[in-house]
DNA sequence: CATTTCATTTGCATTTTGCAACTATTATTT
DNA sequence: AAATAATAGTTGCAAAATGCAAATGAAATG
């Protein structure tokens, strides 16, 4: 098998890029780990804060942080949960998912755009291999679990 | 076509992880964007200064100065550019070529058993696959250029 | 009811970041 | 060839991000 970790260097590089570009929304500017918080809110059920930073792999405290800047931007919105009042339950305000819907827009604009140098057949085919590499690295303990995926 | 930005987002971020934990080796800690900086020093052809940064999107003055670090840990040097002595060339030193060379192991060792997941026909499907999207994305300019690939 | 565990937040010190300004060198003008 | 512009790289500085230790308040356990 040849140098594996190369293609993947390259293409998540690239993607992470795109990820860069893509985060100013609606006259809000966005920096790159805001709008991975904002995908990972929008993503989860009814998340807790513990949820996110670790999903993300960051620091409580200082994704504890990361919340306040976004509440303050009136991006996210953090209510107490009445099971267990220690924890406290995030989401999206209004301005939060239209920033969300937006940047998610752009970026599958762009990949509609890269997937448009393909025909239908190898489209199906690479969609259909990220979700087999998917499932292969779910399998695999060793090291970079997620909470989703 | 379904949400192909969840697959990358969730792809990315598994590999994110794996570089993120597979960053110290033979008694050296090495940061994230240490590691990535070491990777590119690596694969570029005696890259400059600026080459680096940009393939990194780093600004270059944030850059100067991990390089900085990186030769005070004594792993990256800079020599001067006979040709043009405004330019530095960057290379790794005899250490730095061995943490690079431990952490691309870790790294591959791990991409191995993800793919021991697949049979053969599955691997080459999906190396294909990776290959073509590559390309695919190579023929966007629309944003997230990077130097290789 | 005392103790432990847990979720989240703050204090604080360190590190990272990037713009503006600087030095030193090369390229371009005239 | 002197003057000017452009380029590669470095520092000053101030703002932002990070993470450990410690604190708070709430739930679970004994």
């Amino acid at each position: 098998m040849e140098n594996v970790r190369e293609l993947f260097q390259i293409l998540t590089r690239r993607f992470g890029f795109l990820n860069k570009n893509c985060c100013s929304a609606g006259g809000v500017d966005i920096s790159l780990v805001q709008s991975q918080i904002l995908y990972e809110i929008d993503h989860q059920h009814n998340p807790s804060v513990q949820q996110v930073a670790e999903a993300l792999g960051t620091d409580i405290t200082t994704f504890s942080r990361q919340v306040q800047s976004l509440m303050k931007m009136n991006l996210v919105q953090k209510t107490a949960d009445p099971d267990d009042r220690r924890v406290y339950v995030l989401s999206l305000t209004t301005e939060g998912k239209f920033v969300a819907a937006t940047i998610d827009k752009q970026i599958n604009a762009y990949l509609d755009e890269v997937f448009s140098h393909m025909n239908e057949f190898e489209r199906e085919t690479v969609l259909r291999s990220l979700r087999l590499l998917m499932g292969a690295m779910s399998k695999t303990r060793l090291c970079c679990s997620t909470q989703d995926g």
